[in-house]
Formats: structure tokens, sequence, C-alpha cells
RNA sequence: GGUCCGUUCGUCUAGGGGUUAGGACGUAUCCCUUUCACGGAUAAAACACGGGUUCGAUUCCCGUACGGACUACCA
């Protein structure tokens, strides 16, 4: 038997969960089922001026929407926990000590300046990278050129110092990546990364290797972004001797901006006209807002849909999966290599999907609650009624309500270019009769059927034809020169409303023949 | 600049040495219809370029171009 398969999603909560991120934990929860694994939560929280409050609690909001929660997070906690690296803190330090140990890190006392005055030194010098590598730490500040001496004297004084990896000069680094195969890496382009900050804090790389095996991870399944620096975390495995045990990687492909170029990122969202983040978020330092599909009017099967299509397909024809079919459909294998732009219009149709697949219960309470909001009481029956005239034109449930304003509200004036090209005289003698037989009472119910009768024979008796005029009716009866069925509009409005707009619309309309 | 990754219709993609290069979104047209949608039908639309390898390359290899990521005591 194979050993349980363990994969983490770990960001950090620097702000709003970003719409990639949920893309990559999806991904994750994904395999974890499929494979009958775990999925776990890990905060990478070792950037403290970064962190910004309501963050972890918006990632955990996001992935509980879309119903793919953790098995083990900081609120769960599991058999490895804490799974908050800044609870973990005190444990990094051992495993930057044993590197230095086994002389695969040293320490470094470099200040800022100095540092900034050795790439300057090495530009000068047309060195293209200048870097703190295996040539260049000869020359600063570490445990490499201090006198055994001095060094002890720095520490014991409390002198600030970070520890640094001591990367090989000459070594190809190979490492397997389930999405790219194999990629090749030479050390002398790595530099000696920081491995534990000058606070005290482990540096991601440290932190990522230390706790992805102490959790016993399996996969790491990130974004692409972090693929010039597996070379780094594979090396650290070998310094660690934790190399059989080390995670198979899989670097996904990143999300694009719409219009080619480049990362997507907030500012797209803004720009375009659309949520990159999956919940509303309100920076709490600087009072930004960003909306979120959930408030757009996403619903979280559309957006799960969509998501994991961005990079991913069945390798079939089928594009409608639910969470429990995307589970059993998934593999790492069928994960694209090139990077994917994101279309809205593919999200708005699968919403559109969605949404008339829903029950009509639930449409009905869409609007509703938006009626409610507005302080407008809709009778049940009428809510039916509009919901399932509505159901088949909408894309968001708020649409429910927006569509159908005209039925709630008679127009107060009338779309005018309809009114010059359809308002006629034709129109008005009908309608004005119309309206007469609506108000001198209708001895049947009146529905979409007996009111398009009553049109009919009303229209024969003044010897017009009914086709000339629907457009000038709907006119009157809702201001707009397009919509829902009109007779349908009639049934729901009633008879004595109906009359009513027509009376104003005779009123208010002048007739251009 | 350097390192790494990538490149099939506008977009998401299937495919893979011999195919009319398939599907979906979007777009257009037609049908349905009192309008608009829905639905149905149809159409336009792609293998980045140049060399190899091969009987044959969109598919394999190498270059070029283009795009992207990374290049912090951020993740």
């Amino acid at each position: 038997m194979t050993k349980e398969v363990r994969v983490r999603f770990a960001p950090s909560p620097t702000g709003a969960l970003h719409i990639g991120g949920l893309r990559t934990a999806l991904y994750n929860y994904l395999f974890a089922k499929k494979m009958g694994g775990k999925f776990i939560l890990r905060i990478e929280d070792t950037d403290q001026t970064r962190f910004v409050p309501g963050a972890e609690e918006y990632i955990q909001e996001s992935l509980d929407w879309l119903g793919i929660s953790p098995d083990e997070s900081p609120w769960k906690p599991g058999s490895v926990a804490p799974y908050r690296q800044s609870e973990r803190k005190a444990s990094y330090m051992q495993y930057a000590l044993e590197l230095v140990e086994k002389g695969h890190a040293y320490y470094a006392f470099d200040t800022a300046e100095e540092l900034e005055a050795m790439r300057e030194r090495l530009t000068a010098a047309r060195v293209l990278q200048p870097q703190y590598n295996s040539i260049t730490r000869s020359q600063m500040k570490n445990s490499l050129t201090l006198s055994g001496a001095e060094l002890k004297e720095r520490l014991a004084s409390g002198d600030p110092y970070v520890i640094r990896a001591k990367l090989p000069l000459k070594e190809e680094v190979r490492l397997h990546d389930l999405i790219r195969g194999w990629v090749m890496v030479h050390s002398s382009t790595l530099d000696d990364k920081v491995l534990m900050k000058s606070d005290g804090m482990p540096t991601y790389h440290l932190a990522n290797i230390v706790d992805d095996h102490l959790m016993g991870i399996t996969h790491v399944i990130r974004g692409e972004e972090w693929l010039p620096s597996a070379p780094l975390h594979v090396l650290l495995y070998r310094f660690f001797g934790w190399e059989d045990t080390m995670p198979q990687f899989a670097h996904l492909p990143l999300l694009l901006k719409p219009d080619g170029n480049g990362k997507l990122s907030k500012r797209d969202g803004d720009k375009l006209g659309f949520p990159v983040f999956p919940l509303n978020w309100v920076d709490p330092f600087s009072g930004e807002k960003s909306s979120g599909f959930r408030e757009n009017g996403y619903l979280q099967e559309a957006l799960l849909n969509f998501l994991a299509f961005l990079g991913w397909n069945p390798g079939d024809e089928r594009e409608i999966f639910s969470l429990e079919e995307l589970v059993e459909a998934f593999s790492i294998e069928r994960i694209g290599k090139s990077g994917t732009k994101f279309d809205i219009a593919k999200a708005k149709w699968l919403n559109e999907h969605y949404l008339r697949s829903s029950s009509q219960v639930q449409l009905i309470s869409y609007l509703q609650k938006d009626a409610d909001a507005a302080g407008v009481a809709i009778a049940q029956e009428k809510a039916a009624a509009i919901v399932a005239l509505l159901r088949e034109r909408v894309t968001f449930p708020a649409d429910f309500w927006r569509d159908s304003q005209f039925l709630h509200q008679a127009p107060s004036d009338f779309d005018p270019e309809v009114a010059t090209k359809k308002w006629n005289g034709d129109a008005a003698t009908l309608l004005q009769a119309y309206a007469q037989t609506l108000e001198s009472g209708l001895p049947a119910p009146f529905d979409a059927a007996s009111a398009k009768a009553l049109l009919e024979s009303t229209a024969e008796a003044n010897g017009i034809k009914l086709g000339k005029v629907m457009q000038a009716a709907r006119l009157a009866v809702t201001g707009l020169g397009a919509g829902l069925d009109l007779m349908e509009v009639f049934a729901i409005l009633g008879p004595q409303e109906v009359a009513k707009r027509i009376r104003f619309a005779l009123d208010t309309l002048a007739i251009v023949d």
C-alpha cells in the first residue's frame, strides 16, 4: 500500500485571496479527494510586516463558500498542528542550525547598506547578475570569512544576522515536475538565499521545506511562480537528508490578463469590470474595496466549474461538472502547461446554466430578497409567475428584480425611440378601446390567453391588424421596446393596472403618423 | 540583461507523424416568435516562424520570434 496523499494550500494572509490562489486551492482539494487523501491549509505568515487582519478569515470563508474546506487547518487542527507558521516559529531555528552544522548554511552579518554596496560594485564591474553566491560570499561578512573568534563575539553580542543557504558552485540540479517533466537548473545561477531572517523568522524557502516535511506532504501543487525556486527547495531537501520523502512537485500555469500581457492582477478586475476575488474585501488599512464573485451574483457551482476549467479539462467534451464530478474526473496529468487567459464571458455562461437549473423556490427567494431590500412586497403567486417568465433570460440572481421593475411600478416615461417608431393612431384607437373593455369588468379570469383573445377581438372590431400595434401596446404598458411575453405581462399586472397604464400612455404619448 | 517555463480558432481547449484539425464560450446568419431572450440550425474562425528527421510533420529535434514567471532579510 502506498502512503496516504497529503497536499497543502499555503497562502499568506496579506490581503484578499486572489482567484488564482483559489484555483490552486481547488486543484489541491480535487487531487486530495481523488486520491482519498487529505487537503491541508497552512497559513504562511512569516512576514510579519505584511500581515493583514481579516485575511485568514477571508481565506477560510472563501474555501467554505466553494465547498472545498480543508481537512486540517488552523481552525481544525490535525495531528501536525499548529498550522500557522508564526506559531511554529520556535522550531525553525534548530533546522537552520542543523544546516549550518552540516556545512550547508552559514551566518551572514552584512547590513542592508553593505548588500547594496556589493550589488553596485558588481554592477559597475559588469557582472550580469549581482548576487550573494558561491563567488561573492567570500567578500562578505559571514561565518565563512570571519575568524572563529570574531564570529563568537558577534553572536554573543547579539549582532543581527541572517542564515544563508550555502549553495554548491557547480552542480546540475534536476527536478521532476508532474506537469512539466524534467527541469534542469545549474546551481551557479542560484544565489545563497536567506533561510532565517534577522527577526528570527524563517523565509518561505526554509519554512516551506521544513513544514512540508514535518506535515508529511506528498505532493506540492502550487503556482508556476515558484518554479524558479524549486531547484533550491530540492537542494534543501537534499541538505536535510530528506530526499527519499521529498514531495512531488506540480507547478500550475498562471492565470493571465484577459487582454494578453501579464499575470492577472487586482487592477484588471477593476478595469475590466469583473471580480478577481471570490468575496468582497475591504482593505483594513487603506479602506480600498474589491468586489467578489459571490457578491456579484456568481453561484458557487458556477465559479467552481469555471475555475476547474482554467488550465484543466477532462479530455472529453463534457463541460458541466459538479464538485463531486470534478473529483471523479480530476488528474494532474490533464493540467495544461501554458498560461490561461481569464475570460469572464465563459463564467457568465456557466452562471446562467446553474441559475436556470436552480429550483423555482430558490429563484423566487432571490427575487423576494431584493424586493424586500427595496421595501416592495410581492405576492408569492406573482413572484412565481415573474420567475417563471424570467428564468430563461437571467444571468445573475439580481436580474429577477432588476428585469421585473416594470411589473412592480408603472412606467413614468417611455423609450423615445420606440415611441417615435411604433406609436400611431391605430395603436391609440385600439388601446383606447381595450382599456375601456378592461375597465368595464371582465367575466372570465384574466390570464394570458384571455387577455390575448380580448385584444384580438378588439382589434378585429376596429379593423386593425394586431401585429402593427403590439409594440405600441408593449410601450404603453412597460415603457420599453422589448421584453417578456406581453400577454403574460398583462396577466401578471391584471386588467385594472393594464388599463390604468394604457390611459397614462394615451395621455402622455404624442401621435406621430 | 540572466535563468527557467510556455506557444492549436478572439478565448478555454481536444488531438497527435497520414484527420474535412474536434468541442465549448463569444460573434454572425437563418428558423421559431407580438418584441427581446431561450431553443434549434448553419457559418466565419487556429496548428507563431525557419531549418532539420521522415515517404509524410501541426505532432519529434534544433534554432528564431513572441509571451510569461523569477531574479528581496515577500510569499
